[in-house]
DNA sequence: ATCGAAATTGAACGCCCATTCAAAAAATTG
DNA sequence: CAATTTTTTGAATGGGCGTTCAATTTCGAT
């Protein structure tokens, strides 16, 4: 019982640590002596838990997408079930990491870098977006006839990824009350210029 | 008059392997032995030409960046004065460049990526970035209230950015045609939107 | 308290990289 | 052609990195 525990807590203090370092160093600056350094650990523990660095980025990439997951989750439990709610909800839990960890922002284009010459982190990011379009597409189905369903969920995916985009290279000073403000009229907008022509 | 010629060739010859080499290998496996290697020059003339790798990286950038600008000064050229084609045009040439080399937006990713921990590349990005929008809120002007003006600026600007990334993740697949499609459609939107509340 | 297994350490190792610079090659000049 | 300058070379250097693994410590069971 106590092996489990003990590999659990080292596990997760090894990822917090990974993420904490690629913010304040970037993804090359992110090496096995600072990570574990920062955790408090030795080098040694990283092969032995992960296998090797590569694995232990891919552990913390999985984190960041489960850790979204759960925020999407989280935020529809509370909204109305109305198909629009619904995807307000999307956009605000797409932002709700930015304000917590203002240079989390980073951390994720540094993924997307790194996922590029990487298939394994590239097939995390395949599953994730192509969830987060389901997920769109499923409620402006209800809202716009269907030639448009998908094209207005790819805008809207985009429009998140573009403002997180921009939220990173903003250097701190970023602003997601905006971005989310104007996804939401952008989606409006949408709603609104696929319905008259229906 | 010689002497001019040679370094301007070299540099250029150096530019482009870096760019071939990023492409291939990523930022990371871009290393100075494997660019000389393909500009068919030794790893010292790096130094001797560019003061280090770090010199040759934003070069590079620099490269990349006017090029965009000269796609754009062209587009305009050939294109009806008016505001809306002229946005039009800023769209068709910020996703000219994808088409002709299909991994290139690999290539800015880890510009952006690289640019995030060194202030030289982000001082770079950022002007591009103010000319963009500025040119988007000077045709914006004339097509809608000026509330809306830098909103639907900044809209424009991250559906790019979004698109450029999700292009840069399909991994030669990419559709700009598409991209380009979905950015004007949201274009008109956004005019038809703001102009019935003018 | 003792033993054995699990967890952890960190120095040693081998690899790769950017940079340097004395020497060679090429080009230019007189 | 000889002298001089410019251009280019590439082996040597030094540093940083991830990984390994024998030794050590920690922990639970008896």
């Amino acid at each position: 019982m106590a092996r489990i525990g003990v590999e659990t807590i080292r596990r997760q203090q090894l990822i917090d640590a990974t993420l904490k370092v690629i913010e304040e160093h970037g993804f090359q600056g992110a090496t096995v002596g600072k990570i574990a350094a920062l955790a408090g650990l030795s080098v040694g523990i990283v092969s032995h838990y992960f296998g090797g660095k590569q694995g232990l980025l891919e552990a913390t990439m999985r984190h960041l997408l489960s850790s979204l997951q759960q925020d999407v989750s989280k935020l529809m439990a509370d909204r109305p079930n109305t198909p629009r709610e619904r995807l307000m909800a999307i956009v605000d839990a797409n932002f709700s990491g930015v304000q917590t960890h203002a240079q989390s922002s980073k951390t994720w284009l540094a993924f997307w870098t790194q996922a590029m010459h990487s298939p394994d982190l590239m097939r995390l990011q395949r599953v994730n977006e192509r969830r987060l379009l389901s997920n769109l597409m499923f409620y402006l189905r209800e809202l716009m006839p269907e030639p448009q369903v998908r094209s207005t969920a790819q805008t809207i995916a985009a429009l998140i990824d573009g403002f997180w985009l921009r939220a990173a290279m903003s250097e701190g000073r970023i602003e997601p009350s905006q971005a989310v403000t104007l996804c939401k009229t952008y989606i409006d907008q949408a709603i609104q210029a696929n319905n008259g022509a229906s």
